[in-house]
DNA sequence: GCGATTATGGTCGCATTCGATCGGAGGTCA
DNA sequence: TGACCTCCGATCGAATGCGACCATAATCGC
């Protein structure tokens, strides 16, 4: 069995990586062992736990703050990997939107640029829980029903229990979801616990279950379970998949496209 | 030892690298060498690699930025001409803003400049219908409640019977409204009938509402009606309304603020 | 107290990054 | 058009960082 919720590290060494971290926005794993007398391999363990919690970014070398970042919602925090592959992904998804279709938007650099694809249909209605995503729809396009609850900042998500008042009445034909991590183990996951409990309710009601990622997500777990392999029906991604994985999800009856 | 090789990140370099092209237009691979101390391969390399991501274009010698960004017309019309009146009295509705305090804020241009002023407030929380107040607040300051419903693209705000989902689930200490007509006999109007749908629902449960309107609006009678003058606490506004009508505004136990 | 689980540190093979070199393409000027 | 020069992309090598594995120490549960 997969032990998610480890939580015993030092937590005052955790802390004190923080704290380095909201300082300077960024700093070297050569100086944070310096600084807190530990070995490059615990002070690597500790960014990849922190960094599974969301609150700071791996590079080559170190890490960065994430809350350096959210201060420009409109630009996107994470670019270094990867954009074609990503509006690639959003287009093969377009198969997916019949006219008249209720569907169902969910937060991540890939899905905003599916949102980006839709503005000209206008037969057609969206939910989203995304802010940039209801940004680009806000002019024109779909019909636009916006998710209500606490905004995430970090992902500019509206997320939380309050989501569950609308979500309950409302019933896609086609939910579109990201996800920071994909797993055959832990399946779907993400950084943050509200934000996975919402994407469960989606999924939950939505007829059918569109996963939109790019496969660097491939085999990595965030902290939070944000849903089951079996709940999705069409996975879509770019040509670089592991042959295993991909065996793995169709046994799963997962329609693989690659785009 | 000189700062000479200070070791740097990649992403911090992209970052970089784009902001030199967002400042100036264009920039030479030479120039920009000296200025990350970086080679030229590593300079192309990131050229390339942001070109991929389609942010800038590649030229001979060098890069040009391509400015994806084609900001809505929607939003720069309006919050363009935010006049002094409308400034003035989103400063006086502060003073009914408490530390603490969970407040309601409606749509409507008077109302975003009371958002715009309330980017540091971090010990607040702010519930909103409105897409744009949202955006106001959506990098920093309060902790923000979106309500969820479907969007009017008219005053980009969130209407009708779905936002009555969260509306029920929450009570704000006060709530500030806007409101497109205000009068003696017909109270508060606006245009459309969902609207005034939600405007009645957050007057009923707050605690206090604030009515935040330029003295344009006195007299005017819009298609549906919103609320009663004797839902309303606190009028504030510039002072260009007639006697007439502050007296029937007090009489009613308003208590009328001149911005 | 003892076994099991967990945190930490060391080592090794591998991946990534960066800079240098070189052949060739593209731009410039007569 | 052709000569000349600059710049570009591809490839290679060096350096560094990284994850995986294992050994050891500490801690917890029984």
């Amino acid at each position: 069995m997969v032990t998610l919720n480890q939580k015993q590290f030092a937590p005052e060494r955790l802390d004190r990586l923080r704290a380095a971290l909201r300082q300077n926005r960024m700093a070297r794993v050569e100086d944070l062992c310096r600084e807190l007398n530990a070995s490059p391999a615990t002070v690597r363990r500790d960014l990849t736990h922190l960094e599974q919690l969301g609150e700071i970014q791996r590079v080559h070398g170190g890490a960065v703050s994430v809350d350096s970042k959210i201060e420009e919602p409109l630009f996107d925090a994470k670019t270094s990997i990867a954009s074609k592959e990503k509006q690639q992904i959003a287009k093969a998804a377009l198969d997916f939107v019949k006219p008249g279709d209720t569907i169902y938007l969910d937060g991540g650099s890939t899905v905003l640029e599916l949102a980006r694809l839709l503005r000209d249909h206008t037969n057609l209605t969206v939910v989203t829980n995304s802010l940039r995503a209801a940004l680009e729809l806000a002019g024109r396009g779909p019909r636009l029903i916006l998710v209500g609850g606490e905004l995430r900042r970090l992902s500019q998500t509206v997320v939380g229990p309050l989501t569950e008042n609308i979500l309950r009445e409302i019933h896609v034909d086609t939910a579109f979801m990201g996800s920071m991590g994909l797993s055959s183990d832990s399946g779907l996951t993400t950084t943050d616990p509200n934000e996975a409990f919402t994407k469960k309710r989606v999924m939950d009601s939505a007829r059918q279950v569109v996963v939109l990622v790019d496969s660097s997500k491939e085999g990595k777990v965030a902290f939070s379970h944000a849903g089951k392999l079996e709940d999705v029906d069409v996975l879509i991604t770019d040509g670089k998949l592991s042959k295993d994985f991909v065996r793995s999800l169709t046994e799963k009856k997962i329609k693989v496209v690659k785009a």
